[in-house]
RNA sequence: GCUCCCAUCGACUAGGGGUUAGGUCAUCACUCUUUCACAGUGAAAACACGGGUUCGAAUCCCGUUGGGAGCGCCA
């Protein structure tokens, strides 16, 4: 029998912080898969550490799906058959399912204590034993001692009792066949001494629960999936199929973390990123179609996205890549998209009291669409489409300020503008033209001290098209302010 | 230390027995634009090393080296 079960896949975020960006792959790589098989993909939140609760973090990791496009079938707001989505509402549920390990005396109750543990711990190490290990200890206390214990209220913690095996074998959707030889497994912790379960207990019984097929996450889990399949079989269950996703690196080769960079989806938010890129730029790192292609949109990932041609190698997160798609996303916006963000930038900005038209705005999106790669940089590196140069780029004076020369040229120039009514851009080139032509000089010798007058920096759009978005009275103002500030 | 994973230009990657080892970002040059960008053209730039298998290995196998992750009452 062929087993054509409908995929679910889910991501399974613990609330301690922002979302990192390495989590966003993730539930991105979760979200491609299933919307590609046209399955489920279910948002689940790991809130089982009490001590690392970050309230925000739930509305935080919501808000940021939210942001990125990427949404849930079944979740946290949403509900869905599954429900509760929260871990630390199905406490129960935990406890039925080892108090059936216990039962089959696949996990017992341990009363050691922090301080043992770590005495244990410092002993094996001195010993330079391979690896550190719970001896055990609580599994061959009597029945009798055991009920005693937990009756007078001694805390405990539920573990898995890990029977010495050969080697733990299973198949890794993305490496293939991984085996992990046996007598390294602790016996890990299934639940807290505060009752509450730890990540290993909650996410196998929750998959199972919750009819995951698929479960793919993050390569630091492979490590210790050995000690889910031990959950699994003692369950009796059937594991899901697994694939651990490469990690994504600081340059250094490093887990990407913080101290090398902006590592939450919040800092590049807040840096102007747009989201279209931030999502074809992850979707890029460790995964590719095979084909040359750079550009894509959610809709088209979710088109061409396999897990087969996932990488298995770590990818390093490079700004540049992401700065360049970042550019190649804004250009691809409408108008009216960009004269939103754009004003929406503007009012957050030292320019937020300026009234300004669609009309001027689509004028210098115009402009500078070509010239930037952020929203911002329309009013940071355009910043004489909304105030009036108060400096002279020094370079740039050096090399087109001819002193007396260009004032003189600009003097002329001036005085036909002025008699311009309501010009064109048309008229400003014919403006231009002709001033060359009566002073018989290069349009050079207008060009570039005009341009320093109207913007103070070297580089920009035409000076024409500059002009025409200033407007006559602007460029008058700003050809007497040059002349009066570099005489 | 132990366990596991990984290895193609600086970065992301294609290729997976016979290729001038391809593309993209970044870099550099030229063209275009009297500026700056965009665009176009071109350059420089890689199969970690050693064995084996094979007529032939970047590709398959083994080892070495290098890198990474994990070894919590965190996830």
């Amino acid at each position: 029998m062929s087993e054509l079960k409908r995929v679910r896949v889910r991501y399974a975020p613990s609330p301690t912080g922002f979302v990192h960006i390495g989590n966003l792959r993730t539930a991105l790589y979760n979200y491609l898969f299933a919307r590609h098989n046209g399955g489920d993909f279910i948002l689940r939140i790991e809130d089982t550490d009490r001590t690392r609760y970050f309230p925000e973090a739930v509305e935080n990791i919501i808000n940021t799906l939210k942001w990125a496009g990427i949404d849930y079938d079944e979740g946290p707001v949403k509900g869905g058959l599954h429900a509760p989505y929260y871990q630390s509402e199905r406490l129960k549920i935990y406890k039925e399912h080892t108090d059936f390990l216990i039962k089959e005396e696949k996990a017992y109750y341990c009363f050691c204590t922090a301080e043992r543990l770590n005495m244990l711990r410092r002993e094996q190490k001195n010993q330079k034993l391979p690896q550190t290990k719970y001896d055990k200890y609580c599994l061959n206390l009597p029945a009798r001692e055991v009920s005693k214990k937990l009756n007078d209220g001694i805390p405990y913690v539920i573990r898995l009792n890990v029977e010495p095996e050969k080697s733990i074998r299973f198949n890794d959707y993305i490496r293939g066949e991984v085996e992990f030889s046996g007598n390294t497994i602790d016996d890990q912790i299934l639940i807290k001494s505060d009752r509450y379960p730890t990540y290993h207990l909650a996410n196998v019984v929750d998959d199972y629960l919750m009819g995951i097929t698929h479960v793919i996450r993050g390569e630091e889990w492979l490590p210790s999936t050995p000690k889910h399949v031990l959950l699994y079989e003692a369950f009796g269950w059937k594991k899901p199929i697994f694939a651990h996703l490469p990690l994504l690196l600081n340059p250094d080769r490093t887990k990407l973390s913080k101290r090398q960079g902006d590592v939450t989806v919040e800092d590049y938010i807040k840096k102007g990123y747009l989201k279209e890129a931030l999502i074809n730029f992850i979707a890029l790192l460790g995964w590719t179609a095979g084909d040359d292609r750079e550009l894509y949109d959610l809709n088209e990932l979710i088109d061409v996205f396999t897990l087969e041609r996932v990488n298995k190698s770590g990818a390093i997160f490079d700004i540049e890549k992401l700065n360049w798609l970042n550019a190649e996303h804004l250009r691809k916006k409408s108008d009216s998209e960009l004269i939103k963000s754009l004003r929406n930038e503007l009012n957050k900005s030292k320019y937020s009291k300026l009234q300004l038209s669609d009309e001027y705005l689509k004028k210098v999106t115009d402009s500078m669409k070509e010239r930037v790669s952020f929203i911002k940089e329309f009013y940071e590196k355009g910043f004489y489409f909304f105030e009036e140069p108060v400096t002279y780029e020094e370079t740039a004076v050096r090399k087109g300020w001819k002193g007396k020369q260009s004032e003189e040229i600009l003097k002329k120039f001036k005085e036909k503008i002025n008699q311009l009514e309501n010009p064109s851009r048309q008229d400003y080139e014919t403006v231009l033209n002709d001033t060359a032509a009566e002073l018989n000089t290069g349009k050079g010798n207008i060009i570039h001290p005009l341009r320093l007058a109207l913007t103070g920096v070297s580089g920009g759009p035409g000076i024409i098209d500059i002009m025409f978005i200033i407007g006559k009275e602007q460029t008058i103002r700003r050809i007497d302010s040059i002349t009066e500030k570099l005489r």
